[in-house]
RNA sequence: GCGGGCGUGGCGGAAUUGGUAGACGCGCCGGCCUUAGGAGCCGGUGGGCCCAGGCCCUUGGGGGUUCAAGUCCCUCCGCCCGCACCA
């Protein structure tokens, strides 16, 4: 005879046969009386298999989906690959694999994952993004926003990841460095594609303020987009004639500026020096300033350098002539690529006039060493200010430039547009033709999808590999039919995943990328669930999407993510990042065989709160697996008789009534459960204690062995019901053997109100704030009742004796303070 | 440098509104059961004193507010994250 045991692999193999079979959790794009709730989960780029994290981000997901279900919402819950990117190109390079069979293979691994993990997923919705049948409608996206002028072609000077051989956004671009593959990166003179992301700028601020993210999130989109407020002036060349515009955020500085700088970029650099003595060293500079890589040019500690241009400007405040410098301390895609420098209030400024020996003048007065970036009255700033606060000047001297027509208000963004293309294979086609007749002709929505076509080698060469599939490349203007040639960069893998969240709602049209009714139905996203990793990239640039869709009439919402839950890492047992060269990297796979699915579930969101890093620890798996093997015994006890309580037919398990000892304890203590899971899964995530509270609840029944069978029925079907979006199979399991009924075709538990109050609670009696004594008293005592029961307590009154009480504080229902002297 | 977060037993963490610090889990100690235990069950477990009833100390350090502080305020230290020539 074999012994009964809880065996995870006899468990949820069973489960996750009946939920594919049955297709538990498709949902209809139908409306019905239920409110919608759409959860989901950051969609994976599939690579190899799936890691530890992707368990936590889907065992998160999984358990609000699954709360969200028995709450009485109709949820979606969809899963698809963000499948087009680098990985599988470089290494098809290496391998000579195609990427998309690559792709495929790690697709098949990570459904699969999903399906063993036990995720309750609509899987008539998935799809990948490299399939034909989804970026047919990026490209159509890509035409819309080419309609509204939202994507241009433009010569800039942009990043180049030279070991990546491709532009990058600037977003991707890390200190200098390639986000990706952690390159040095150049900076090149291109032709690309672009996103008018800046067109959006204002709104992608103000919206933040209603949305539910982390406030620290938010605070780096902040950053990112950087508005500020400030006014351009111009300062004129009198020798050429030529008015350069400046952009500042201390107007109120003005008189202060003692010289005049350009970005090495500058259009009219060379010009101003033509056929001077400057000429030769202008030009030197600039080259050399064009060559450095990213990280040197923003390097802010590097000594300041430059070279005068031998011109002056006006200042338009005072008239005086000011020297010109060109300087890369200047950027050409800020403001206008030229400022005015007023060295005694800003640091950079004064860093150059101290390089170069040039005159500061202090023009806010205090006693504070220079430069000084703070406020305080204006000097030396003509009578007009002189004396003023140099706030109210700032508001002062922009009035006056506007009605001058000297300068106006303005609002300047750190903000750039959106580089989208890339000179790489696996991605999305840009669905354009040049032809030389007609110029950029874009593809009619009819040919799309414009397919990548197959190629011998993906090694890039400076220019995307699809250059070299001539039959391809070679077509015919859709618009005059004569010869010409495709578009061979290709997206931005971001791209893609902008605007996935839409197509699941609609994911098997085949007729558009959604219908817009349809997807009123479901948007916006109520629970979006990843990483910190995309707080910039990622969440802006879809937010961007669906502000221009939203424009275009096709999504009724202004915001993508209603809400956002950004998760924890878990890093490995030695404290590091997980990675292989560290030798501390956990696989789910290995996890899951020998624990079982439930087991790594519980455990990764036992571990911790679900937003914080947390050390990996095998012998914590250990404890999950105890407690649900205890859980499921008490199960199997009922089922089976082995314990001699019941008999094996399965009932429901009620709340008992007028149940008395340890029958009320236990009775008391699944209500308990139920409110203390329930309040930490409303709101907040706080699975961890939710998972402590069961742990309780099964602690309590096995302390209670004698108790009414009844009573215990109902807590162990409290504990499983309670479970189940944390440790669905075993949840589904105990519960079916205790009622033979499905537990997540039930209601969510309510507590009972009346069982969450004891008749008496154990009075806390302090003397001056230390706890003293401990006295049982009634629940809903009367403050003097407890003041009694108190100071009668009896090491209060032992320490009382000769003591003169000052006050006595009540706490009803739970303390009392008596404060002597 | 600027902005944000964090600091609690041997370890992960709990304390939701200022009201019993250390829930729950790991580890460790003891007991039961057993031919056996790397299974299961029960109990103990912050530190120090101890006449065994209790007493003192304890949430990174110091100071403060309060009847009462892990929680609020000031200050210092440490760690983590973001930003950092954006005029």
């Amino acid at each position: 005879m074999t012994e009964r045991r809880y065996d995870p692999k006899t468990i949820e193999p069973k489960w996750q046969e009946i939920w594919a079979r049955e297709r538990t959790w498709e949902v209809s794009n139908e409306p019905d009386e239920r409110e919608k709730s759409y959860v989901l989960e950051m969609l994976p780029y599939p690579s190899g298999e799936p890691h530890i994290g992707h368990l936590k981000n889907y065992a998160l997901g999984d358990a609000i989906a699954h709360f969200h279900r028995r709450t009485g919402c109709r949820v979606l819950h969809p899963m698809g690959y963000d499948a087009f990117g680098l990985p599988a190109e470089n290494n098809a390079i290496i391998t000579g694999v195609h990427p998309r069979e690559a792709t495929n293979r790690s697709i098949a691994a990570y459904r699969h994952w999903f399906h063993r993990w036990g995720i309750s997923i609509d899987w008539s919705r998935e799809f990948a993004t490299h399939e034909p049948t989804y970026y047919r409608w990026t490209q159509w996206i890509f035409l819309r926003m080419l309609e509204r002028g939202l994507a241009y072609r433009k010569e800039a000077a942009v990043k180049w990841c030279p070991h990546d051989a491709t532009v990058l956004a600037n977003e991707q671009v890390i200190d200098g460095h390639c986000e990706r593959c952690g390159a040095l990166v150049e900076v090149r003179q291109l032709e690309q594609w672009f996103f008018r992301i800046t067109d959006y700028a204002d709104r992608l601020l103000d919206d933040l303020d209603g949305i539910d993210w982390p406030e620290y999130v938010k605070t780096m989109q902040r950053n990112w987009i950087g508005r500020s407020k400030g006014a351009e002036v111009a300062f004129r060349c009198e020798e050429l004639g030529i008015d350069y515009p400046v952009f500042t955020t201390r107007p109120d500085t003005l008189f202060g500026a003692t010289f005049f700088v350009m970005a090495p970029e500058h259009p009219d650099v060379f010009r101003l020096v033509a056929g001077t003595e400057h000429e030769y060293a202008a030009h030197e500079y600039v080259n050399r300033s064009l060559n450095e890589s990213v990280q040197e040019r923003g390097d802010a500690e590097k000594p300041k350098t430059g070279v005068a241009l031998g011109r002056t400007v006006t200042n338009p405040v005072n008239g005086e002539q000011i020297p010109m410098y060109v300087s890369d301390y200047v950027l050409m895609e800020y403001g206008t690529g030229a400022i005015m420098a007023v060295p005694a209030h800003d640091e950079r400024d004064f860093s150059f006039a101290q390089a170069f020996g040039l005159p500061i003048r202090r023009v806010v007065g205090t006693d504070e060493a220079l430069p000084y970036t703070g406020d305080g009255p204006m000097i030396h700033s003509s009578p007009r200010f002189d004396g003023m606060h140099n706030r109210d000047a700032y508001e002062a001297i922009v009035a006056w430039l506007d009605v001058e027509a000297k300068g106006h208000p303005s609002v300047s963004y750190r903000l750039r547009d959106w580089l989208l293309s890339r000179q790489r294979y696996w991605g999305c086609p840009i669905p354009i033709v040049y032809c030389e007749g007609c110029g950029i002709v874009p593809v009619p929505d009819e040919d799309l999808p414009v397919e990548l076509p197959e190629i011998e080698d993906y090694h890039p060469k400076g220019r995307s590999p699809l250059a070299t599939a001539e039959d391809w490349v070679n077509t015919t203007c859709p618009s005059c039919g004569g010869p010409a040639r495709r578009e061979t960069d290709t997206m931005d893998t971001f791209v893609d995943s902008s605007w996935y969240f839409l197509r699941y709602c609609d994911a098997r049209n085949d007729e558009a990328a959604w219908d817009p009714e349809v997807l009123s139905r479901w948007m916006p996203v109520d629970q979006y669930i990843g990483g910190v990793e995309h707080a910039i990239l990622h969440l802006m640039y879809a937010r961007f999407f669906v502000k221009a869709l939203a424009d275009m009439g096709l999504v009724d919402v202004q915001e993508p993510f209603k809400a956002l839950f950004t998760q924890g890492m878990i890093i490995g047992a030695d404290g590091n990042k997980m990675s292989s060269s560290k030798g501390n990297v956990v696989a789910p796979a290995s996890i899951v065989d020998r624990y079982g699915a439930d087991a790594a579930r519980g455990y990764v969101l036992f571990i911790g709160p679900p937003d914080q890093d947390a050390a990996w620890s095998d012998t914590g798996v250990d404890g999950v697996e105890r407690f649900l093997a205890r859980l499921w015994r008490l199960g199997d006890g009922f089922a089976h008789d082995t314990a001699g309580l019941e008999p094996a037919a399965p009932a429901p398990a009620e709340q008992p009534p007028e149940p008395e000892g340890a029958a009320l304890t236990l009775v008391r203590k699944a209500n308990w459960a139920i409110e203390k899971v329930t309040g930490d899964m409303t709101g907040r995530f706080a699975f961890n204690t939710a998972i402590a509270a069961i742990m309780e609840l099964v602690n309590e029944v096995y302390r209670h062995p004698d108790a009414d069978p009844a009573a215990r029925r109902f807590a162990t079907a409290t504990a499983a019901s309670l479970v189940f979006p944390f440790a669905p199979h075993l949840g589904a399991e105990v519960y079916e053997m205790l009622t033979g009924r499905r537990v997540w075709e039930e209601p969510w538990p309510a507590a009972d109100q009346t069982m969450l109050r004891a008749e008496t609670f154990m009075l806390v009696c302090q003397i001056n704030g230390k706890v003293r004594d401990r006295v049982e008293a009634s629940t809903g005592a009367p403050r003097d009742e407890l003041e009694q029961l108190c100071l009668e307590a009896p090491n209060v009154r032992a320490r009382l004796d000769g003591q003169e009480v000052v006050k006595v504080i009540v706490v009803p229902d739970k303390l009392v303070n008596v404060v002597v002297r």
